[in-house]
DNA sequence: TATGAATGAGGTTTCATTCAT
DNA sequence: GATGAATGAAACCTCATTCAT
């Protein structure tokens, strides 16, 4: 009820209170409405307050994004499938309803703003291209791809249909669709498995 | 410099200027930043002249999208790899500068305007999921299919890398990479593979 | 359903729907909301042809309003209450659903309109000052007044009596209303009253 | 000339500047071409300020009116004519060159806005009607009212009257009007005057 | 003559940003 | 440093009026 009353944007827990507040608001209304007002009202605070640490809705928008971007530690199972889906569940980790929304209003907000263009790749890329390019070239060096295989599009594969189950299907991406993709598609491709499926297929018999 | 003066609306040529120009704002500027008066000033006309056609703004940039929207013929090559290469290559006609843009547009609009989500949705999948479906239905019914690959998951292969390359790598995606699905990815997935693979398995072992 | 096509403004049955169409719109939305788009695609015509006939949406609306516009002969009864009600009965004629709506169109129109101004007169005092003045002067000669009783006031009293109920009670006036008029009030102010009352008087007591 | 600066609304002076300003252009230039710029400019204010405090249009116009509304204390002065001229003068008090315009602007106004149309009618009613009929049921229980007078019409006399003067005549209804309503018409149709009639009337036979 | 269409000139409202306390 | 308030610069949309057929 009482709103509450001056509280310093020094204090660290108001701060990323705001930043938390800015992501709401950008994923739900997206980048076309997002305004100062918005997010203002939601931390109960002024919009000139919000002008004293970020000198414009682009920077509100660009820090707000900063934060809790984290990558994970880099795979190295022994095996594509595993380190793959290692790098998909760590993506699903960092997931949630608001993705969608958040990812839209970097795209739109990329179109105007460079840094923001930089910080939507980053987000797109968490544990994506980089990670998985080692990953797939330890797999290489292992023999482990089947050799027709591009190994450059493999790459990106968990990434793009991440990004199609998000943007595309509207669903949210979850540790069920990283483990049909590392089963039902990386798996295939490695060459390992075709062992291990000969294996399996020779289990299965008798 | 002279200003055209009152080419009507309703010669076609004129109409499809407008829609036209509609594209090409929304492809530059983005969804926040697309407005009447800058699709007004590129065709030299009032926007009053633009209201009368489009009721709204979002009107007329659900017409300017619809537009051109058209399917392929379901391809039925008799082989997976190159019934998908269809479906890609097909896409990559419907592709230019503009479409990364658009299709930002596209997803912004779509948080808006149901309408707009629609068309999002169904130019994303032009040629893409139904007949992805159907493509990968008969290949499993010809036996083309590896028995552990997804099937679902395979009908979006294309259209996530596509997406991906377009958002991500921010490169319109074009026939070379079409081909590098294909046959780097698809190819290896369908059963042909499996026997290749047998044969390398054999190879292998010794 | 099939729209009439071109039916000509000199066909005098055509213009007279174009004013009908007009008051109807004015009383309807109102003057602020009045538009020759409405009044245009009521009679299904075009903005184009209305202006043709007249010059202005002003004219229009001032047109509209004209006409019917009647007067009544000037009632002669010999008494002041019988004179009254005749005058009050054929307002009460001229009034319907729309009046309202009507006069407060041309109340506000009348502060753009020098000529809207002087037709709003005109219809407010139909039958009104001019004819009451003449009722009264005839009463007053025939010693029909109370001496006490402001005889130019008293001109006015149907009317806005009328006008009362038709602007701040909302409800069209109706001959119940003009009666009541006529019998509970200028009947107790004309002189002849005095008479009956003291008759009334007479037969009261014991 | 020296645009005043940032004078903040919230101090109560200019804050009333404000409502004056928007009555005086309401009165000035009618319910229609009312519009924000007018009153901004007057008041040297931007738009988007007065946007601030009143959300729309109609809330500023709604607000402006508010303002000043008052009511009479209810007369009893132990005579209807007497009550009649006190809640008169009440009104005439609260009359000004301006306040025609202002009537018009509610009326046209209370065409589209609910709460317009309810400050029309308290504004209409400021002494009026419920007062009037406390006044003239006081004065029947106390036997002033001779008894074919309509008490119900009755009470709208001295409304409807200042309304004719107002609306029609085009005058700001004065103490004059007051008075000869009070003296001219009230008077004679109280019951002190049956009395004095009876006495007339026995003085004019012989 | 009737009409479909175009348009200039507003009018309402929104928002990033800046002052003044 | 936080805030309430002010504001310029658009953006969307409307309408009286005018063209061209």
């Amino acid at each position: 009820m009482a709103s509450r009353k001056k509280v310093p944007l020094s204090d660290p827990d108001r701060y990323r209170e705001v930043l938390t507040a800015a992501r709401a608001v950008l994923a739900e209304v997206g980048y076309e409405r997002f305004n100062m007002d918005l997010v203002a009202r939601r931390v109960q605070a002024s919009k000139a307050t919000l002008y004293q640490r970020w000198p414009s809705k682009a920077a509100l928008i660009i820090d707000a994004i900063h934060t809790y971007q984290a990558r994970p530690d880099c795979p190295d199972t022994g095996s594509l499938v595993e380190d793959f889906r290692f790098l998909g569940r760590w993506a699903v980790t960092q997931t949630n309803a608001d993705t969608r929304g958040l990812v839209i209003g970097l795209l739109e907000g990329s179109r105007r703003d460079e840094e923001l263009a930089r910080l939507y790749l980053e987000r797109m890329q968490q544990g994506g291209p980089d990670l998985a390019q080692l990953v797939v070239q330890r797999a290489a060096e292992r023999g482990e791809l089947a050799p027709e295989v591009d190994a450059e599009i493999l790459q990106d594969l968990i990434g793009a249909l991440y990004l199609f189950q998000l943007l595309v299907r509207g669903v949210p991406p979850d540790e069920q669709l990283i483990d049909r993709v590392a089963d039902g598609i990386i798996g295939p491709l490695s060459a390992k498995r075709a062992t291990t499926a000969a294996q399996q297929t020779q289990g299965n018999p008798p």
